[in-house]
DNA sequence: CACCTCAGTTCCGTTTTGGAACTCGAGTGC
DNA sequence: GCACTCGAGTTCCAAAACGGAACTGAGGTG
């Protein structure tokens, strides 16, 4: 697939989709952060097949968001577990569970809370600038070419 | 499909994925979020076909996430728009692109820079807790169930 | 009148997916 | 020793989703 974009650059979304841009990955990916690791457990958490389940996974390996580790060595058994790429998709998820919760709850309300351990509370992590700490929306922000890709002065977007 | 999860509960990541958990989705929301509106504009961008892109836009209106305006008279012409809803899947996008960034980035850097309006600086927005501002990641978090379902003294079922 | 624009539709052959059964190695109960 | 279980896959086939390309419809434009 092409995964281009303006100006025929890759973008970086594009390239993340290449890796979690499928039904299930992202399902896999809450799973694990709920500390799921062994195959038949993925299996029955998300109700994928095993098949789509073994391609997923193999996937995630090879692109080095998750890695295969024996933990059994008498029938050879191994489990699945996030390496420092894949936990690194964090904001990602929590993105997604904070908008479904806002925009897709059920009667019940959130299904799940997360709790901050530093702090002690339940909380919605937003998306902050780390340079001034305000909460960004989709408003306040602009885009502009990356330094590599930037005509010379500054690029009119 | 079933998106069920522990305790039969339907989990938010999977609400949240049953309207953006395929392969273009998420792409059509990125060109929305940079302001495309005309589907012969997502089509060339996404490089999507435009069966398919019809498809994907009819159900994003159909959820909420986008909405078809009447742009020109005659002849009748419609552009797509975000709602507050599909606005507010700005924090999945932006993670995904910070996670493209670190992890998939080409030689030549980040292909697109963000800029915050407010303090005009480059910037990777990053997850925060809102009660305490510190910055979150998976380690930091834990789950629990929510309070409609947590079993406290009335356990249904 | 021929050609162009834009938002879709229709058709059809190829891919991907879902479902369910099967394999492989090894431990457990009897 | 034999049946049964467990866990991580693999195999096979029909059904669903998808890609490519041409076509439609309402109206400009030269």
């Amino acid at each position: 697939m092409r995964w281009r974009d303006v100006g025929g650059v890759t973008c970086s979304v594009a390239r993340a989709l290449s890796v979690v841009g499928d039904r299930w990955t992202l399902l896999i990916l809450r799973d694990a952060f709920r500390r799921v690791r062994r195959f038949e457990d993925f299996q029955r958490g998300i109700g994928i097949t095993r098949h789509r389940l073994a391609d997923r996974l193999g996937k995630l390996v090879r692109e080095g968001v998750m890695e295969r580790v024996r933990y059994q060595e008498r029938p050879v058994r191994y489990e699945y577990k996030l390496t420092e790429k894949g936990r690194d998709l964090y904001p990602v998820i929590v993105s997604l569970v904070g908008w479904g919760d806002r925009w897709m709850a059920g009667d019940d309300g959130p299904p799940i809370e997360l709790v901050h351990r530093d702090c002690g509370r339940v909380t919605a992590p937003v998306l902050t600038c780390p340079h001034c700490q305000a909460q960004v929306t989709a408003h306040d922000m602009s885009a502009r070419l990356g330094p590599a890709l930037a005509p010379k002065e500054e690029a009119p977007a």
